[in-house]
DNA sequence: CAGGTTCTCAACCATCAGGTTGACAACGCG
DNA sequence: CGCGTTGTCAACCTGATGGTTGAGAACCTG
């Protein structure tokens, strides 16, 4: 099994590796836009622009309705919890460790300067 | 320049765009580990992983030392922090517009109850 | 219905990303 | 010193990504 949820997590972060769809979710923040609008400041074509909402759309960021010919594009954070959580849990662990290293340099530094680089604690 | 840290984000994202990069990662979020040991349970070479970590680096996700001719790598915590605060920001505002759609809907729904009078039973 | 507006789809192209293999640098050890 | 161990670098291949243009679907309006 694949994990249903590593995939989605990929297409998140990849999604937001792009400066251009980061600027989309920025704007999208303060209110839904037409295709058009959101693409008028960039300088590239608005086809360009509908592909990046397709893709932030297929990550599950953004959903696209249908009012008439226009395609108003709503910003959806659920998606964001995802992200937030599994860097939590790995920053929270990689800090947790490194109070832990701390700990134990300031009880080495009362002994001798044994180096002490040995590995495979496991 | 096109704003230094929207640089830096880019990177990160990218990073984590990628599943084994993720689980190097996590892996290396309990504890530090060599490029061998790494590279192990993955059905890659051993470049391949070194090439990983090397992405990881120029993220500033992680940070090779020396060892003699081992590589030592370091899960560095840091960088999460400016995606966090970047996720965190827009998820809020989008959050916040949502709570305001939603007062508003509320609303509507007390004192447009004469509009609706009529079931309009056709 | 004709015509303008808004947007997506399809084909194409250049560049990048993730993998491979082969060569070799740097180091510890017998 | 010579050799095995550990890891990086370089060249190469393939598929994905980000952009383009052209065509046309879908819808309002006159």
């Amino acid at each position: 099994m694949v994990d249903e949820s590593a995939e989605r997590l990929t297409r998140v972060f990849a999604a937001l590796a792009d400066p251009t769809r980061r600027d989309l979710v920025a704007r999208l923040a303060s209110g839904d836009a037409t295709v058009g609008e959101l693409a008028e400041p960039y300088d590239m074509s608005l086809q360009a622009v509908s592909k990046h909402l397709k893709v932030l759309e297929e990550a599950g960021l953004v959903t696209r309705s249908k009012d008439a010919q226009r395609r108003p594009v709503h910003l959806d954070a659920e998606v964001f919890d995802l992200m937030t959580k599994w860097i939590e849990r790995y920053r929270q662990q990689a800090e947790e460790r490194y109070r832990r290293l701390d700990a134990l340099l300031d009880h080495m530094a009362d002994n001798t300067d044994h180096t002490p680089t040995r590995k495979d604690a496991s």
